[in-house]
DNA sequence: CTGATGCTTCGGCTATGATCGAAGTATGAA
DNA sequence: TTCATACTTCGATCATAGCCGAAGCATCAG
């Protein structure tokens, strides 16, 4: 009876449309600016205003100001996780629709959850590093001394990522697989450090699309122990 | 742009303070029925009701009718998981616990449901035939070879029981347990021999008195699991 | 300065939906 | 059968809040 209006009053604010739009344009890690995301939401400006003005309220954005425009960002990984888990209840419970687009597919395949990869890619990275060894644990992920040494042979900064509050190894529920992908510091360290290499490339929104030599790359740093197998389609 | 409408349309269900009690109040995995979830949201049984059947249509919870009761449960995990996230986001501050069941003592330990045993001691009954090998299935109930020569053994005519329209075995959910207990003609059956071997007598209402030989042969015959030995299986 | 752009605030309209009383249905008990 | 309990549905009331037009600040360019 304590924790119900606790919990309602942040979904009552994710609970419009507007506002999850708005939410979702965000959930790239970017930040937007007021006319951005009032267009993003298919609102006038000044109701776009309003709705943020609630959300930064709400400690769920966080606004810079630069000039005369106003950037909003979301004010850390756990909104965007909180967005994806709806997501993902969404989709099983039968409320998102059937209509299946190109730009469905593709953010399936690949896409950005909040600073790190998400998607099918994301969901076999993670897969890929327990098999290897390299991160252990089911829920609560570690790295091995395996691990330690890969990464940091990928180009992974670990003690820089240690010194930071944020935790290094986090499980985040993928909403269009059933598996968890690898979030936290090592997972933003990771998609930044696979987009510098020219892997992949950020589209607008939050595909990110993948180069030839990306596959490559990918699969095989991040292949199956024995299997050499592509997943074509 | 397409998926905010579609996160909305959940978050709004929770957004809402009486569904957010309904949903808090559910988290446990424990079913409950509509009284019990009106009162720990805080509304009257009609508004319940109408909460319930928009949670239930929206795939969020799923009904189980039994007799003149509903019980409602969480559809699955992933719904608890969503709530756990919300209250991360919203700083949580400490967990409620929701007052289900009679308070009567004697009625949570033993009683009648319709014509069979219920309560702490109907739990335990299944639970063991379950272990024992007696009883075979999840949902569905079904006689095992061992559990047919048992019962036989305790006097029960399983072939005339068998001819009746009514089914053998049937789960049936335990109100103040919140597990299932053994129902169909053959729990009628079991708690009518129990009362004719005097392990037990009728009091007035519902409440079943255990005597002293009634504990001792029950326990001998339906040993609990989790006595002395451990819970291995 | 003037004018333009980006955003916020105010005011009023409107729709959604939460709520409860009362009546109706279904099941169990006597 | 009749009564009681558990729940659903209907109907009407009422509060919340989403929305946009208009006006008000703030910043920048000239």
């Amino acid at each position: 009876m304590k924790e119900g209006p606790v919990i309602a009053s942040v979904a009552a604010l994710l609970g419009d449309p507007a506002r999850a739009n708005i939410l979702t344009a965000l959930m790239d890690g970017r930040a937007l600016t007021v006319s951005e995301l009032a267009e993003a939401a298919g609102v006038t400006l000044q109701t776009a205003s309003g709705h943020l003005a609630k959300l930064d309220a709400a400690n769920l954005l966080t606004a810079e100001k630069q000039g005369r425009h106003r950037y909003f960002r979301l004010s850390g990984p756990d909104v965007a996780q909180v967005l994806e888990a709806l997501m993902g209840l969404a989709q099983r419970t039968g409320a998102t629709r059937v209509r299946t687009g190109p730009r469905d597919a593709a953010l399936r395949s690949a896409r950005i959850c909040y600073d790190h990869l998400a998607g099918e890619r994301g969901v076999a990275l993670l897969k890929a590093a327990r098999q290897q060894g390299l991160i252990d644990g089911d829920r609560d992920l570690a790295l091995t001394t395996k691990g330690r040494a890969f990464f940091a042979d990928f180009g992974i900064d670990l003690a820089a990522l240690e010194k930071g509050r944020r935790p290094v190894c986090r499980a985040c529920l993928d909403w269009s697989e059933r598996h968890s992908h690898l979030g936290g510091a090592l997972g933003a360290a990771l998609l930044s450090r696979m987009i510098d290499r020219g892997w992949m490339r950020r589209d607008t929104g939050r595909v990110l699309t993948f180069t030839c030599e990306g596959v490559e790359g990918f699969e095989a740093a991040f292949a199956p122990p024995g299997e050499g197998a592509s997943q074509a389609a």
